[in-house]
RNA sequence: GGCCCGUUGGUCAAGUGGUUAAGACACCGCCCUUUCACGGCGGUAACAUGGGUUCGAGUCCCGUACGGGUCACCA
C-alpha cells in the first residue's frame, strides 16, 4: 500500500469550487433513450450552474466489453451538442478516465479502507448453492472476523480473494437524494458487498465512488435502480472520511407500464430514431420533458433554452412511459419550423429514395412535404407516384366535398386539356388560373376542377401538395400524358 | 419473500392545506381549404383505495392494493 504522501498526493489533484458532473456509461454498443436522459440531464446541471461536464467510461466488466461501442457514446454526444470538458479523448487533470485503466487505484483504496476496518478480504469461493439461491448469510462469513495477520499472511501467500465492505451490522444509514428526499435504511439490510473482484478490477459500486470523489464530483446523476446501493455509498464515503456528494437519481424511462425500454424488446435507441428521421433537436427536447417539468407553460426549448431553464426539483420520481406519437409531434413541429432551405438538405436523401427521376426537383419537393411531414422516414412512400403512375381505378374521382363524380371529372378533364397545352408559360399561377378560369366560365366550384386533376395526375387521393403543384412539378408534358390517360379511364 | 421507492385523464405532467384540479400529446366535433396536412375554435377524460388529522386534503399521517427497483466477484 502507497504511503500517506501519495493519497495527499491524489487528494490535491481533485479540483475545488464550482460544479462537476459526469456521464458514466459502460460500453455496451448502445445508447438507449434513458441513456441519453441522464446523459442530458447530468450535461445540464453541469452547464446551468457553468460548471464542468466530464466523461468517464465504466469498463470494470471484461466479460461485457463490446468493440467499438465508445465510438457510438462519442457519436451521440457530439451530435447532441452534449460536449465535455474531459474525458478519454480530452484528457483532464484527474484522468485517465477510462477505469480499467485506472485499475492500480481501486486497489490502493480499497486496501486503505482494509487498514481503516471498513473492508476486509474474503477467500471463500462462492458455493454454488449461494449462486444459485442468492442467498449470502451475512455475518457468516468466517473472513469478514480473520485476523489481520492471517489475513495478510493468506494474501501474500498468493491465495486469490475479494474485498468486501464491512458493513456495520447495527444502527441504520441515512443519505439525502436531491430527487427522493432522505432515505434512511436499516444496515442490517445491507450486505458487504464486494469492492474489489477477484480479477483486481473494481466492482461498479466501488469504482465509481473512488472515482466520484477523486474526479471532484459534486452532482452524482444516475439511474434510480442506485438507490438501494446508495447507504453504501455513504458508509464508504463516511469510511474515506470524504464529502459526500449530491445525488440526484432519475427514475427510469419505460416502454410500458411493467418495462423498461430495452434493446432487447427491439425499443429504439437515439442512433435508431435517427435513422427513423426523427431530427436529433426533437428527440432532445422531447426526452429532457420526459421525467421533468419547466415551470412555466413553455415545451419547446432549445438546447440552450434548457440548459437556462433546468431545474432540478422539476425532475419527476415515478416512471415515465417512451411515447412515441408525442416525439413525433415534437419532430413535425420541428420540421416546420427549419428554414426551407435547411428542410431541403436533410430531406433530399429520402426524398431520392421514393424520386429518381432527375427532371423533378427535390428542393420543391421538398417545399410541399415540410408543412406535412412528422417523421423524415416516411417521405418516400407520399411521394411513390411521381416516377410511376399508380394503376388506380376510377372511384377515386368521385368525392362529395367538391360534389365531383366520374362524369364531371371527365367532363373537366376533358375542357382543361386544351387548356393546358395552350398555357404560355408553365408556373404556379398560370396553372391556378386555368383551373380557376374553367371553374368560373362553368359555373362551378374550383374543387369541381382541382379533384380530378389532382387525382389524374397523382393516381391516389392523398398526396403532398395540391393539383397547382404537383402538375407543376411534373411539368406540362408529363401532366398532360397523365390527364389523358384519366381521360380514358373515365371514357372507357 | 426482506428492504427501498412510487401512484393526478390513454400518455407526459402542473399542483407544496382553501383552484370551476393547469397545459401538452392522442382522440372526437366544428371552421378554414383543390386532397392530406397545417392553423383556429370547442369537447370527452384524472387525484388507486380505506381510515385518520383539520373548519377545510390531490396536497399531512397510518393501513391496504397495485406497480417499480434492489437483494451479483453486472453495471
Amino acid at each position: 500500500m502507497k504511503d500517506k504522501t501519495w493519497f495527499d498526493d491524489m487528494e490535491a489533484r481533485i479540483p475545488k469550487g464550482g460544479v462537476r458532473t459526469r456521464f458514466a456509461p459502460s460500453p455496451t454498443g448502445y445508447m438507449h433513450v434513458g441513456n441519453l436522459r441522464t446523459a442530458l440531464y447530468t450535461w445540464l446541471i453541469a452547464r446551468h450552474y457553468g460548471g464542468t461536464f466530464i466523461l468517464r467510461i465504466e469498463d470494470t466488466d471484461q466479460g461485457r466489453y463490446v468493440e467499438g461501442a465508445t465510438d457510438v457514446i462519442y457519436r451521440t454526444l457530439a451530435e447532441c451538442r452534449l460536449d465535455h470538458d474531459e474525458g478519454p479523448d480530452l484528457g483532464g487533470p484527474v484522468g485517465p478516465y477510462v477505469q480499467t485503466e485506472r485499475r492500480l487505484l481501486y486497489k490502493e483504496y480499497a486496501e486503505l479502507l482494509i487498514e481503516r476496518g471498513h473492508a476486509y478480504r474474503c477467500f471463500c469461493e462462492k458455493t454454488e448453492s449461494e449462486e444459485e439461491s442468492g442467498q449470502f448469510e451475512r455475518g457468516d462469513d468466517p473472513c469478514r472476523s480473520l485476523s489481520r495477520e492471517e489475513s495478510d499472511a493468506r494474501a501474500a501467500a498468493g491465495e486469490p480473494y475479494v474485498i468486501r465492505q464491512r458493513i456495520p451490522h447495527e444502527g441504520t444509514t441515512t443519505f439525502h437524494c436531491e430527487i427522493y428526499g432522505d432515505i434512511t435504511v436499516e444496515n442490517a439490510t445491507l450486505d458487504d458487498q464486494v469492492l474489489l473482484k477477484r480479477d483486481g478490477l473494481p466492482t461498479y459500486n466501488f469504482a465509481n465512488v473512488v472515482d466520484d470523489h477523486l474526479m471532484g464530483i459534486t452532482h452524482v446523476v444516475r439511474g434510480s435502480e442506485y438507490l438501494s446501493s446508495a447507504p453504501k455509498y455513504n458508509l464508504l464515503y463516511e469510511g474515506f472520511g470524504w464529502e459526500i456528494p449530491k445525488y440526484v437519481h432519475c427514475s427510469p424511462v419505460m416502454r410500458d407500464a411493467h418495462n423498461k425500454m430495452s434493446k432487447r424488446k427491439g425499443d429504439p435507441s437515439y442512433e435508431d430514431l435517427i435513422a427513423q428521421g426523427y431530427l436529433t433537436e426533437a428527440v432532445l427536447n422531447y426526452v429532457a420533458l420526459l421525467g421533468w417539468s419547466p415551470r412555466g407553460e413553455q415545451e419547446f426549448f432549445t438546447l440552450d433554452e434548457l440548459k437556462e431553464a433546468f431545474d432540478i426539483a422539476g425532475v419527476s420520481k415515478s416512471p415515465a412511459i417512451f411515447d412515441i406519437e408525442k416525439l413525433r409531434y415534437f419532430n413535425s413541429a420541428y420540421i416546420r419550423a427549419m428554414t426551407p432551405e435547411a428542410f431541403a438538405q436533410i430531406a433530399e436523401l429520402w426524398i431520392r429514395r421514393a424520386v429518381k427521376n432527375p427532371a423533378y426537383d427535390a428542393a420543391a419537393i421538398a417545399a410541399l412535404l415540410q408543412q406535412r411531414t412528422e417523421v423524415l422516414a416516411e417521405i418516400p412512400e407520399k411521394l411513390d407516384f411521381f416516377d410511376e403512375l399508380p394503376d388506380y381505378g376510377t372511384e377515386l374521382f368521385v368525392h362529395k366535398k367538391s360534389k365531383s363524380d366520374e362524369e364531371s371529372s371527365r367532363a373537366a378533364l376533358e375542357a382543361i386539356l386544351p387548356i393546358f397545352e395552350a398555357l404560355p408559360s408553365w408556373d404556379d399561377e398560370s396553372i391556378l388560373n386555368a383551373m380557376v378560369g374553367l371553374a368560373e366560365a362553368q359555373g362551378a366550384k374550383n374543387a369541381k376542377v382541382m379533384w380530378p386533376v389532382r387525382i389524374a395526375a397523382a393516381g391516389k387521393a392523398v398526396t403532398p401538395g395540391g393539383a397547382v403543384e404537383i402538375c407543376r412539378i411534373l411539368g406540362r408534358d408529363e401532366t398532360i400524358r397523365r390527364l389523358r390517360i384519366g381521360l380514358g379511364k373515365l371514357s372507357a
